[in-house]
DNA sequence: CTGAAAGCGCTAACAA
DNA sequence: TTGTTAGCGCTTTCAG
């Protein structure tokens, strides 16, 4: 393949000539100019990137971290961010970590040596010295669905604690009291957080928390599935189910009718995310809605403002903080509770 | 940032130690190693991959380009080009088409730039000489859900065109006259192929074909949406809508519940793709399944294939053909068609 | 088992 | 406006 010494020798010119027709064409004079240009096209010569990127350190190239790429909410996180870093001609490495935190561990070290021009991390699992390591090697970074309370670093989430308290709160205020949860993975904070707002609607409305109640779940439909089962086996088996994502609602909304009972009438499910799915499904899961792309979107716009400010020594470490909205639909039965309460 | 000159200085060795024991662990006496090990850990030294790469011509990255992550079938894909990547130790730039040409062209540009060692397209819509330029690159490439019959290349895709045949054919049997089709994006491959499907069907029942029954969409939800809202303005609105994507369909139930129609009762609805959803919906979508994540799967391997057979001058130019299966449910109204029929 | 040095392809400072 | 050349950080050949 034809390198820049080949191109500059056919076209009579310099190296340096012909690496400014492609760095900075407006330095050159334009029959060089074309001569090159229609050289290169001729031995149809194609930069070598790599060489640019080590000569340049910079590699045009960002990386996304995303737990699992099969739920939906991460693909539209991804178009977020895909949107603005195409506009700003960076490619995007996809690094699906299937929520095991070694798997990301694995993929920040490879990225590392990548030399990517700066990371986002959705939900991510790593402990704060991995992300400190992120940091220590100067690179940006953006937290999307996490936050780290003491640590300097972009962040994008959604208040989970608070959706999981209006969800929570809502199941009570439409009637319910014996309300299960199904959680994240226990190991995630989004998942903490959740269970904290859950916890907390409970205790406020002076209603004891039962522990077997309090299902951890996987984050798959799968999980919701298994979960749902699991509760429905108990001898106190609960009257709703508040499940920490859309998939797992989804997984227990199949279970339960599987078992031959209905939604809402023999038992609730709500989820949160508000994916498509969402309002597909029947019937169509009340749940909480984030703004994902639109986080996808500020994640890329800050993660930007920290590379081309890098040079200039400046520091963004912005926190930003979206609001959950509570989507009542049909599978909490709002409606008919709300009836016969009021009736 | 610590470089590997550094390294070497610190730890009293030459360059090329601290090299070998990175690369070529084996010939090195084991105390040094020791010694650059530890050197390194206490510098936090992080190899510079793009030297790396520069020094190796191979950069350890792969791409894909999918032309719109928004739909799930495409996630799945990628998860089953991820799980083979990185196993192999490789990372995947992912980009998204949105499916415009142009957008892909562009980003085959970029991408032959950062000197990938391989490329995955899916449903590409590449003209011919631009593939055969990724080809005369000499990197190899591998083709999903697209048969270009005259070229030399790792394709692996669904025969879309029996798919469609079988499905129209099934409307055909349980007794529909009155099909109509909504395409998608004409200028695809795929859209014709699944086209000429439904033609042949149709016309081997003796059916006429009605131009004004076929409506290009564009492969989304909005796209099935807007297409079932104008068949049933026509005069003559046909008994069924085969639409080329579960998205598309997906819309096109959408669009006839808000005109107060039923489905299947009214109107038959059926899709192509089987992703998660289909079965989800209300009512569940009779749909052609393709096994997309092995898809992903295979077209990994055959791209390594490539990819570590390169520099032993082989060349690999398999063609996958993979069957499609009809999925009967509800939104075709199969079983009261069949009892209608033979009662 | 180890070191010196050439080379991967490009950019940019400096000189002309 | 153009050319010469010293890096960017790594791998590997060749010599010892």
């Amino acid at each position: 393949m034809a390198n820049i010494r080949e191109v500059a020798k056919k076209a009579g010119v310099s190296v340096a000539t012909v690496s400014r027709v492609l760095n900075h064409p407006h330095t050159v004079s334009s029959p060089t100019m074309e001569l090159v240009l229609a050289t290169m096209e001729k031995m149809q010569y194609t930069p070598n990137g790599l060489a640019r990127s080590l000569a340049l350190n910079r590699s045009s190239t960002i990386a996304l971290l995303i737990p699992n790429i099969l739920n939906p909410l991460y693909p539209q996180v991804a178009k977020g961010i895909e949107d603005v870093a195409h506009q700003k001609g960076y490619n995007i490495l996809l690094c699906n970590t299937e929520e095991k935190q070694d798997k990301e561990q694995d993929y920040v070290e490879m990225l590392l040596e990548k030399r990517v021009d700066g990371i986002i991390l959705t939900a991510s699992q790593l402990k704060e010295k991995d992300i400190q390591k992120i940091k220590n090697q100067n690179i940006p970074l953006v937290l999307i669905g996490r936050n780290i309370e003491n640590m300097e670093a972009n962040m994008v989430f959604t208040d989970y604690y608070m959706g999981a308290y209006q969800m929570t709160q809502h199941l009570i205020e439409i009637g319910y009291r014996e309300i299960a949860h199904i959680t994240g993975l226990k190991c995630q904070e989004e998942s903490k957080e959740k269970l904290r707002g859950y916890e907390r609607a409970i205790q406020e409305a002076g209603i004891s928390l039962k522990n077997n109640w309090i299902i951890e779940g996987d984050n798959e439909i799968e999980g919701g599935y298994l979960g749902a089962k699991k509760l429905l086996r108990l001898k106190e088996p609960p009257q709703a189910i508040f499940a920490a994502n859309d998939l797992m609602a989804i997984g227990a909304i199949d279970a339960i009718k599987s078992n031959g009972l209905t939604i809402p009438g023999d038992i609730a499910i709500v989820g949160f995310d508000d994916i498509k799915m969402a309002s597909l499904v029947e019937p169509k899961l009340t749940t909480i809605s984030q703004p994902v792309y639109k986080m996808g979107l500020i994640a890329a716009r800050l993660l930007f403002e920290s590379i081309e400010s890098k040079h200039n020594e400046e520091e963004f470490n912005q926190k930003i903080f979206l609001q959950p909205k509570l989507m009542v639909r049909k599978s909490c039965g709002h409606e008919d509770r709300v009836r016969e309460i009021f009736n």
